[in-house]
DNA sequence: CTATTTACTAAACAGGTGTACAATTCTCGA
DNA sequence: TCGAGAATTGTACACCTGTTTAGTAAATAG
C-alpha cells in the first residue's frame, strides 16, 4: 500500500529509485541522489540514517507498490514479458529499478522476486485453463526462468537497444513500432520455441536417459516463510 | 589469438578477470586484485598503466580467448544456453565475466557481443540445415534475443542458484544433476515454446495486424564496421 | 508568545579509492 | 663480475565516498 506522500523524504526516495535504475552504468552517489531531489546531501543521511537505510527503503517502497498492485503486476499479457505490467505502475521505472536492485543481495528484493514468481505460476494457471499456455510439468521452474530472463533483458538494455533498436526501459516502449523486432523475436522463441518438434522430443528422451524419466518430485511446493 | 604467456602481467590480468567474474557484487578494487595475484597494487598501475588500462586488457583478452575459439564459443549444443561452449573455455571464467562486462559500456565489450551473436546465427543456420531448428524470419533478431537472455541469466545466477539450484558460474553446474530443473525449464521454453498452438498463431496474426504482415526489410545485414 | 522539536544545510572528517613516485630488488647480457 | 634496465614495492597524495557535527530556519506544542 503505497502511501501518497510528496514529503521531502518520499522526493528523496523517488529521486534515488529513478537515479539508481535509470543510470546505465554504475551506481549513483548520496550527493547524486541529493543533487537529483534538489536537496543537500545531509538531507538524505537525515531522513535515512544512511545511504544502505536509503537502499532498503527503495526496495520497500517498490516491493510495496508492486505489491499493491497484486496479481496484475506479473502478466504474461503477450505470452511473454512478465515484466510488461511493471513497466507503466505509476510514475517509477519500477522495472529498471528492480532488475538493478536484482543485482544486489537484499533480502527483501530476493522476497520480492519469489514473490513476482508466486503471481507469474499463478497467471500461468489461468492461461493453462484459458487454453492459452502450455501445461508444464514444472510450472515454477518454467516461471522462474521466464522472471530471471526478463529480468536479464531489462540490465541488458542497453545492448538490445543497440542491436534490436528498442529501449526495454521506456514504458511506452514496447508498445511503439520500434519493438518490432524484440517482440517477434521473444514471440518466436516463447511462443513456439525454436527446436523442431522431432529434434525438442528428441532432446526431451534425451533429458528422461540422463536425469530419469520423470522426477518432479517435490517440485511445486511453495516455500514459504514468514519474516 | 591467446598469447601463452603466464608472467606477473599475465596473471594480474588473469586475476582481474577472475575476480570480476566471480565476484557476487560489486567490483574489485585495484587492492583486490593486486591481493587475488599476489603482488603489490604498484605493481598492477606499473603493468597497465591504469584501472582502466586493465579493464581494457581483460576485455580483449577475454575477446582473443573467445575468438581463438570461433564458432566453437557460441554453441546451440542442447538447443538453448548459447554461452554452454564459454564455460569450459581455458581456465579462466569467461562467461562469467563476459556477462559482468556487458553491464559496462566498453566498445570492445560491444563488438565482442556482436561478433558472438554472428556466431550465433552462423550455428544456427547449421542447425537449420540440419533440421534440428526451426528457420526464422528474422534469425538475427532471434539470435539477439538469446543471447541476451543467455547474459542476463548468468547476471542473475545468484537467483537462480537460491531458486532452482544451480550455480551457472560454475562450469561443471549445467552437466551435473542439480541443472535439471533450470535444463528442462530452459528446454520447456526454448524447445516447443509455452503457448499453445492456436494461442502463438493469433498472437502472431495479432502483430502482423499492429505492425504489418512481413516488415523483415533490411533485417538480415550483418553491420560490419572496422573500428 | 515562548519553548521544543523537527527539517535542513554547509562544512568538516575518516576511510577507501586510484595513482605517482622514489627506492629497492631482480634480470641478464657484456 | 658488473652494471644498465626492468620489475616490484612501500609510501605518499589527491580525490571521492559516506557520515558526522554544529548551526540555522521552520514548524509545532503548550
Amino acid at each position: 500500500m503505497p502511501t501518497d506522500d510528496r514529503t521531502t523524504k518520499a522526493k528523496i526516495r523517488d529521486a534515488a529509485i529513478t537515479e539508481i535504475a535509470e543510470r546505465p552504468v554504475g551506481a549513483p552517489t548520496v550527493r547524486d541522489i541529493a543533487a537529483a531531489a534538489g536537496v543537500s546531501p545531509g538531507s538524505v543521511i537525515h531522513h535515512y540514517g544512511s545511504m544502505d537505510g536509503l537502499h532498503q527503503a527503495c526496495n520497500e517502497h517498490v516491493a510495496s507498490v508492486i505489491r499493491a498492485y497484486k496479481s496484475e503486476a506479473v502478466s504474461t499479457q503477450q505470452g511473454f514479458d512478465l515484466l510488461g505490467a511493471l513497466r507503466g505502475l505509476g510514475d517509477l521505472p519500477i522495472a529498471g529499478y528492480l532488475a538493478k536492485a536484482a543485482l544486489g543481495d537484499s533480502p527483501i528484493v530476493a522476497k520480492l522476486i519469489d514473490d513476482l514468481i508466486d503471481d507469474a505460476v499463478a497467471y500461468t494457471e489461468l492461461g493453462v485453463a484459458a487454453g492459452t499456455i502450455s501445461p508444464s510439468p514444472d510450472p515454477r521452474g518454467r516461471a522462474t526462468v521466464l522472471m530471471m530472463w526478463s529480468l536479464g533483458g531489462m540490465l541488458l538494455n542497453q545492448h538490445i537497444d543497440r542491436l534490436l533498436g528498442v529501449d526495454l526501459t521506456d514504458p511506452e516502449a514496447l508498445a511503439s513500432p520500434d519493438a518490432e523486432r524484440y517482440t517477434r523475436s521473444a514471440l518466436e522463441i516463447m511462443g513456439r520455441g525454436i527446436l523442431t518438434d522431432d529434434y525438442a522430443e528428441q532432446m526431451s528422451r534425451s533429458l528422461d536417459a540422463a536425469y530419469g524419466p520423470i522426477s518432479t518430485d517435490s517440485l511445486n511446493e511453495d516455500p514459504e516463510e514468514t519474516p
